[in-house]
This record gives structure tokens, sequence and C-alpha cells, in this order.
DNA sequence: TATTTTTGCGAAAACGTTTTAGTTTTTTTT
DNA sequence: AAAAAAAACTAAAACGTTTTCGCAAAAATA
């Protein structure tokens, strides 16, 4: 690898000419400028990243982390970071949590050494307490949340509207024709969860419909356990005429389970739920689904938090930004 | 950012010995050591890993590069590279070159300068010329290739068994009653598709079934040319009677076509493809699939590619791991 | 007791940059 | 012609580590 020296030797100038002449400085000569970038160019040099992170403190580096990887809605995300990272030079380190809370914390703890210039990360369903996000915060280091967001920490936090979208699933299956619906919730500790069961709440209150609390599932990370529990749901006395599926695998547990089962769905019951799944129109029946814009999702954080690092300071303040979720009425929650 | 030096102020000891100290250097006695490690804790230094690199050259930090991120194939490719990266205590760096050339070859050259010890890589259907790779390793930084590998470079490769896997696939469909069947190729410059091709040709062959050269599909990256192109297939005279799609999606825009032209799957024509779609049993009819184990294909890059870095010299000598894809036959290839 | 060895620590160089502060030579101004 | 200014370049410090070498004091050996 060739670096700065090795070009001052061959060109018999000082490193530090090689160098100004690389940036254009005014302070180095035509000619010299020109053979210095002539043999730069001839022998490959591309300055190393690290020795000149040690003098601006700037990694050029960002962190995505995601609960999980192989997720439609996440990948999305991921993609549309990654989409904005490239296009702004920057470049996209990838974190996985599998959902577990001490590897979220290890993760963190990992970036506050300044690997990092800012994060972009969604919650595991696991996490309760914030210490190590305020942690990385502390030490310099801005997080831009999504989705998955941490309202006890002031920064910028970019979500869909799920109470309207949880609003406005549950009164779909309602106006449908469904008067016993069941809502599969993926975790107690996450808003999105607990936004999207207000707006399920909400629906059934306007509907005049009485809440029944053995309604509300809790599912977990677990598709096993999920599978049970929800069969479970299907092989009581009275099964619900309506799911609404807070998060896409749970949807597809059900559908798995009535097809053991022999329920049809819509005719038995309806489906509806939160889903990137792209081949939801060609599944059996196809799948009515609140699609949240993923991908755009991804860009935005990724937007914001460049516009922070571009300024001094590290502390983001608050800002909530609300993309507005698609209902898109399929076979599943045909009347 | 607390660092050594800081340590070694409060300790009225010299910044070699906090190094050493952290190390836990023999040189350093328990006492000493013991100061420095608490107050180490309580102040939360965490080594800079740039300066570091000034020093060893390591980065400890490896990319991966795939030409799309939501595609079910590479995301689960990439997990399994993400959960060895973590285990060993790397970082992973992810691109995506959109299928493009000049992507691909600004992406390469952004990391000959020693960001990353290493890289895995997914060719992009538009490569056809390997300087931007053999630049690379070059200049010391190993790859290893996956699925979409380059056979002109000496490295490792993983790959799964796709001629055979093209063979059964073919010959399956022959089994279930097809005798004219129609391939459908994503690009002609990468080695899977023209192995999964031959396997095809191979098959038609066997059993005394003539090629026919236009029922050779040549797709695209563009899903709205695909749709086209097939639609054509479905809508000439004579209609083929089976689908092998290379990958996943031109077997989605298969479903679409004969959606919209109300062709039956499997009674009018049976469909079967390369894919990693995980509602590939909820379809309707359900996708018969060759699943190829992704997830352990990035796994097994990840792990090759550490194995090398332990090692002194940065070439991976020649080898090609082949893992074994899985015919899972459903609905959409029944009698 | 005199000598050697061990222990515990510090000084300084090195990694590859950038940047500040010179230094020399040339050019311009008075 | 003397002084000032500009141009073109260099030396050296700095970023935060690690590591080699050196040195003093203490401990072990003769």
């Amino acid at each position: 690898m060739v670096n700065l020296k090795d070009l001052a030797k061959e060109l018999n100038v000082s490193v530090s000419t090689v160098s100004k002449a690389l940036k254009s400085s005014h302070e180095i000569g035509a000619e010299t400028k020109k053979r210095v970038i002539e043999l730069a160019q001839k022998m490959g040099y591309s300055p190393n990243p690290y020795a000149g992170f040690l003098r601006h403190h700037k990694s050029k580096t960002i962190a995505l982390i995601a609960p999980e990887l192989t997720n439609n809605y996440f990948i999305q995300a991921i993609s549309g970071a990654e989409s904005v990272a490239q296009e702004k030079d920057y470049h996209l380190l990838i974190y996985c949590t599998n959902d577990e809370f001490a590897k979220e914390e290890s993760i963190l703890k990992h970036l506050q050494n300044g690997r990092v210039d800012g994060v972009i990360m969604s919650l595991s369903t696991a996490t309760q307490s914030y210490q190590h996000l305020n942690d990385l915060i502390q030490s310099g280091i801005p997080i831009v949340f999504f989705d998955r967001i941490c309202h006890e920490i002031e920064t910028a936090k970019i979500t869909t509207d799920d109470f309207t979208s949880g609003f406005n699933a549950t009164e779909h299956l309602i106006l449908n024709g469904c008067k016993d619906i069941a809502y599969l919730s993926i975790s107690e500790n996450l808003s999105i969860d607990n936004k999207r069961k207000q707006g399920y709440l909400e629906a059934l209150n306007k509907h005049n419909i009485e809440a029944n609390p053995s309604r509300i599932i809790k599912c977990t990370g677990d598709d096993k356990y999920n599978y049970k529990k929800i069969k479970q749901l299907f092989q009581s006395d009275k099964i619900p005429d309506g799911i609404f599926a807070s998060i896409e695998k749970l949807a597809l547990s059900t559908y798995y389970v009535c097809n053991e089962l022999n329920i049809n769905i819509p005719k038995d019951t309806k489906v509806i739920c939160f889903s990137n799944l792209r081949t939801a129109p060609l599944l059996n029946p196809s799948l009515t689904t609140i699609t949240q814009p993923a991908y755009e999702m991804g860009k935005q954080a990724a937007a914001i938090l460049f516009k922070n690092l571009d300024k001094k300071r590290s502390l983001i303040s608050n800002e909530n930004i609300i993309l507005k979720s698609e209902l898109i009425a399929r076979d599943s929650t045909k009347k």
C-alpha cells in the first residue's frame, strides 16, 4: 500500500508538499502539483482512512443496528440507509441484536470509542432500560431511531403513524364484518406495539365493541412459541373472526395455523397485519397489509443523521418524523 | 472521549505504563495494574480503533458487497456473515452495487486503502471484466466470493451445486409431465446462471427432449422488462408447460403474468425456481423451490475469510466449496 | 559485601496523515 | 537599492496507540 512518504521519496520533495499538492493547496506550485498528482494516480495512492481519522476525528462511518436482518421491513430500511450513506461517501456498518438486550448493550459499548460518527437504530424487543443508549450519546455519538424508537431519549425519531394505522386496520376488519378481533402483540416494551394496540382499542371503542383482554395475545420473538399460542387461540370454543397482527411474522404464523386447522381465511377469520412482504398479493389468500415506507424511513433516518453530523454539536434535538403507512386491502379481509 | 494520556495523567504514571497495564503485561506490578484497570473502567476508557490500526495494520473490519440487498438470498447470506463477524469481534461494512458495474468498481476502489482487512462479495450481473477485483487483491486485500463468483480469480469461492440443481429442477418438471420447458435466465455473465442452464439442457438431453433456443428467455434486472418478456412468452400460440426460473423474482413475475392472463399454475404451466422465499409454502399455489443454504453460505464465506486473515499472506488459495441446495416440491409443479 | 538478575516503570519512536510555523528564494513595492 | 511581500517549499508536531529500549531500584546470587 503506497503512502505519502513513498510519493515524497520518489519525487524528492517533502511529505507535506505531497499532502498539500494532493489537496491542491495554493501553497504549492503548478508544476509540482502536476507531478505529484500524476504520480499518485500512477502508483494508485489512496489516503489511509485511519491515519486521517487521528487528525480530524471523523470516521466517515455510521452504524445501523437492527433487531433482525432477515426481515422484510428492516432489510428495506437498511437498503434505504445504505443508499444515502453511499451517496454521502460514508461507510455503513451493520449490527444485529437478535432482539437480545445483552447483545444490544455490547454492540453499543463497542461503538463508544469513535469507530463511528453516528448510529441509526431500532430497539430490541427486550430493551427496557436505556443506560447504554445514554452512555453512547454522552460519549459524543448521536443516535437516530427508526420504527422501534426510544421515547425516553431526546433525539430524532422516524416512525409511522402507528396509532392511526392500528385504528384503520381494526376498523377495516370491523367494516368487513368482524366482531371479535384478536390483536397479536409482539412486545409490550415496544412503543410501536403499544400505539398499534391503542389504535385497535380505539377502533373497537368507536364501534361499540367491548375490548376483551383475552383477545390481546402476547407473542414473542420465538416462532415456535407463537405458533403454539396462536394455535391455542384457534382451538378454543369460539375462534376470533378477525386477526390483527402487529408484525408480519405473526400473520404468517396465523396462516400456517389456519392451514393446519383447516380454518378458512377470510371466511372463518380475516387477517390483516403490518407487513413489507412483496409477495403479499401472491399468498393464498392474498394478504391485506399495512405497509410501512421502510426504504424511505431508512433514507430519512440516515439523512437526518448526516444533517446533524455536518454540525458541530453531537446532540440531535428532539424531533418526531412521522411517515404514513398504507393499508392495502386484499383477499384475507374480504367480506 | 477518554484516552491513555488522560488515564496516565490522573494516575501520575506514564502512557506506556497505562497501555501495558491494560494489556496485563508482566512488566507492570500488580498494584499499578489494579489502579489502572479500575480507573479505566470508571472513566469508560475504550481504545481508539483507528489509532491502533496505524500500529498493527488490522482494521478488524470486513466488507460484504452484494448486487442487491432487498433479496431473500442475499439478506440471509449477509445475516450469516454478520453472525460470524460478531462472534470474531469484527465489524461488517455493507455495500450494494445495484447490479451496476461502475458502482462495483467504485466501491472496490474505495476499499483499496486498508479500510477493511478483507472482502466477501457476490458479483454484479453487469460485471464482465475483472481488473478491479485483481487490483484489490494486488493491494493486499483478500476477496472471498459467494454464489455469483468469479472463476477467473484464484481465491476461495462458495457456491451451491448449481448444475445438479438445475438438472434436478428440470427433471422434476419433466417427471411431472412437462415437455416444453422454458428457462428464465438472469444474465449470461453469471456463472451460476450458466451452470443452471447447463443442468437444464442436460436434463432435457437425458429425457430426449430437444432443446429449443427460443425457450431460453434472457431476462434482466429490470422487473418491468422481465414482466413484459414473460408476458410475451405466455401470449404466444404455444405456451410452455413448464418454467424454470433461475432466480426467485423471475418466478414471481411469472406468477403475476399468469394471474393476469388467467393461466393456471400448475395445470397450464408448472413453475420451479431457485428461491429463499420464506412464504413459498403460502403462495397460491405454493411454490416449488430449489433453496440454497444462504445463511450457511454467508457463514462459510466469512469463516474462510477469517481463517485466511489469521495467516500472514494475503493471498487465499484457490478453493471451491460447494454446498447442496434442496429441492422442495410444492403445488406449483404438481402433476 | 559485591555482583548479577529481576522487577517495575518511563522515554521515545513509529504508524500515515494534516497542519502550523517556519525558511528560503523570488518578486514587488517604496 | 533597500525593504516588504509573496511564493514555494520543508520541518516538525500532533492525533492515540503499541512497542522497543533503557534505566533505576530491589531482589537474588555468589
